[in-house]
DNA sequence: TTTGACATTAGACTATACTCTAAACTTTAT
DNA sequence: ATAAAGTTTAGAGTATAGTCTAATGTCAAA
């Protein structure tokens, strides 16, 4: 199949696709008299791997290795796909962290602001923004 | 003060001060003889107001309202504030959402993988991602 | 046959937020 | 006086992952 149809099938567009291949993801399996790239259903199981893959959160760098496991099964063991997920399960969970501690900051400004139609002069959010105390917990942040 | 100085007192590098003032986030109060961005203390103050924001996940354009709410707080109404905190609430939320995604996948993957030395050929979590159901619930995957 | 859909390439552009470089000038310390 | 440290600018580079453009070429159908 050409291109398009690999786009169409698997999600991903033209534009991606030959992203991918000149990243070093997926090559195409061959050329065409007229030098248009030809797909081997193959092609359309990895293009959607990738997508799973990059869907999960792997990183495209991250692809390829699993990628490189997957051209080869027998030379690899199962530690190392399982190391490449506990490994990102890792840095989400810590991403995830940071994002609750920003969560937290935010929530803590909402709440105590008032959020009516009254002049900002004396917004808790400005203030608090004003002071140090945004990470640590709340220390008697003069409410509105 | 000179841009160095502020750089210590504020934890921002000279090259990210001047890259916000380029970006129209803090601007020098004045200049020297020999041209050298002279700072005050309230400049010194929005440049943690600027920091503590951009740390609790505010972009520079975010914090570019923040500030201009803040450089008159008469000609401001708390909802603003508040209504820019309660979005990012949201988008993070969102994020928060969509890394938790990720990691129930990635735990379905890496829970169904021995995780030995075993040869790949059988890997559950490359087998996984060769299916449909990532995202899904776990049907059925073929565990090793 | 000619129009429209599809394909090719290199390379530019998007987004965000820095981070760094080079060449020149100024200030401070010894 | 001289060397080290600090400052200036415009502009380039980094990172990730695409996304798009322009100019050109190919293929299928009416």
């Amino acid at each position: 199949m050409k291109i398009g149809e690999l786009a169409r099938k698997s999600g991903l567009s033209t534009h991606t696709l030959r992203f991918y291949e000149k990243s070093g993801l997926l090559k195409a399996s061959g050329r065409s008299q007229s030098n248009y790239r030809l797909y081997t259903n193959d092609d359309l199981a990895t293009a959607r791997f990738i997508k799973r893959a990059r869907h999960i959160g792997f990183s495209m760098d991250e692809v390829k290795v699993f990628l490189s496991i997957r051209s080869d099964l027998p030379a690899h063991v199962c530690a190392e796909a399982k190391g490449l997920a506990d490994d990102k399960i890792g840095q989400i969970e810590e991403q995830i962290n940071e994002l609750q501690q920003m969560l937290k900051a935010l929530h803590r400004l909402s709440d105590a602001c008032c959020g009516g139609d009254e002049s900002a002069e004396y917004c808790s959010i400005i203030e608090a923004l004003d002071q140090n105390d945004l990470t640590q917990k709340a220390t008697a942040v003069a409410s509105h």
